[in-house]
DNA sequence: ACAAAAGTGTTCGTCATACACCCATGT
DNA sequence: ACATGGGTGTATGACGAACACTTTTGT
């Protein structure tokens, strides 16, 4: 007996951006297509015969929204028979973080199809997109605190309030200052450079720092636990 | 431009088993169709038009092993292009664990076909699965971490050791023995019984403990946080 | 009596937490 | 001068890590 399946394989993306006023934010897409027509969506698509799935993301991600991602990573696959009312179509969802400089399209493109929308503001999407983000949420508050991944959606010279703003903002929850820079300093891949924060309306500027990567690898392979 | 996309949705499955003098086990199925015919692989296989992958998993692993799971989590989405020789086919993996009445079919069913091997022990796989098995070990080190899913792989009641044994075999590190029971009880999810392990060659009989599923709700979702 | 496994408490060091004042800059 | 945000140290408590002897059973 030989079964003649007929599911179609899908990605779909999750992109985080981050800036302080802002919070956190996720890239969406308005839909074209009769299904779901004008309503919001992650980007994402059929994946083509011959390309990987984090080509098919990174690919789909280039066409709907022009964005280039930084750091990507496999969510969960969403397979449920009704997921989708046309036909079957088993989604293998992706997660990814962009740094502010891209994060900053917001008001570059036409807005008319594509935009960020804050985590907390989030309008209703087709399919089952709302649930697919909010187990990204789920996961990038976990994997946040296990991993250094915080950088990814910061610039590559940034004060250390922002790093600290971006884990209370993540992890929705506040942190001491003190402590906290105690903790992620003593990891020994935050390097702080002698530049200072260009001013940004008032109080005092503050260092810049970086994070270095190789370092990180390094201590990693040494056996480091990074955990907030 | 319509894509018509030929890509096949398969599942499979990384089944654990675990006892004291074996160790942790996987469950393989040696193959009888003609790729990699009587190569050992991983239960699984492509999922029907109108089950979720979940029923797919299930249904696979009845009608291959006729073994019924106890704990199942979706792993990982392997789609590699070339990773079946024949055509395109995307697998969602999962992992699963069965208790020890289960795992005891070990010589039961004639061998010759599904067996349980040893994970220190484990033959080259047809496909990628040896990939998805490392995979599935990383997995559930990190997961049996941070989340009581242990007592998945015991009897309802078992001497404190095993669990001690069986956090020692999965984590592949000793643990202090007094350490690791005052942790554990801390928690407050296992139960002491009154009842006494029956007399297995010498040493003095432990009592039996057993994990209490509902106290653990309860404390999670007071925000406990398990840890070992 | 001996071998094998179970049961149990204390000490020490490290790390998380809580907490408040001064400094540099713009307005 | 004042408002805004940056920078910093100490004291206390909790928890993880290290560690050895006694008890119960089978042989």
């Amino acid at each position: 007996m030989t079964i003649t399946q007929n599911i179609k394989v899908a990605v779909d993306a999750v992109v985080f951006g981050y800036n302080s006023t802002d919070g956190l934010s996720i890239l969406l897409i308005k839909r074209k297509s009769d299904t779901f027509h004008g309503t919001w969506a992650l980007p994402g698509g059929l994946v083509h015969e011959g390309e990987s799935l984090e080509q098919a993301v990174t690919r789909e991600l280039n066409e709907e929204t022009g964005v280039s991602i930084n750091y990507l990573e496999q969510l969960y696959t969403f397979g449920k028979p009704e997921r989708d009312p046309r036909n079957r179509v088993v989604s293998v969802a992706y997660y990814g973080l962009v740094k502010p400089d891209i994060f900053k399209l917001k008001a570059a493109t036409d807005a008319s199809d594509v935009a960020w929308f804050e985590v907390k503001r989030l309008p209703t999407l087709a399919f089952d997109h709302n649930e697919i983000i909010s187990e990204a949420i789920k996961r990038l508050k976990g994997k946040i605190t296990y991993e250094p991944i915080g950088f990814e959606l910061l610039d590559e010279k940034f004060p250390f309030s922002e790093l600290e703003k971006l884990y209370m903002t993540v992890l929705d929850r506040p942190l001491d200052r003190r402590n906290f820079k105690k903790k992620i300093m003593k990891f020994g891949f935050l390097e702080e450079t002698k530049e200072k924060q260009n001013l940004s309306g008032a109080g005092r500027p503050g260092n810049l720092f970086q994070f270095n990567q190789e370092k990180y690898f390094q201590l990693k392979k040494e056996g480091i636990n990074f955990e907030i």
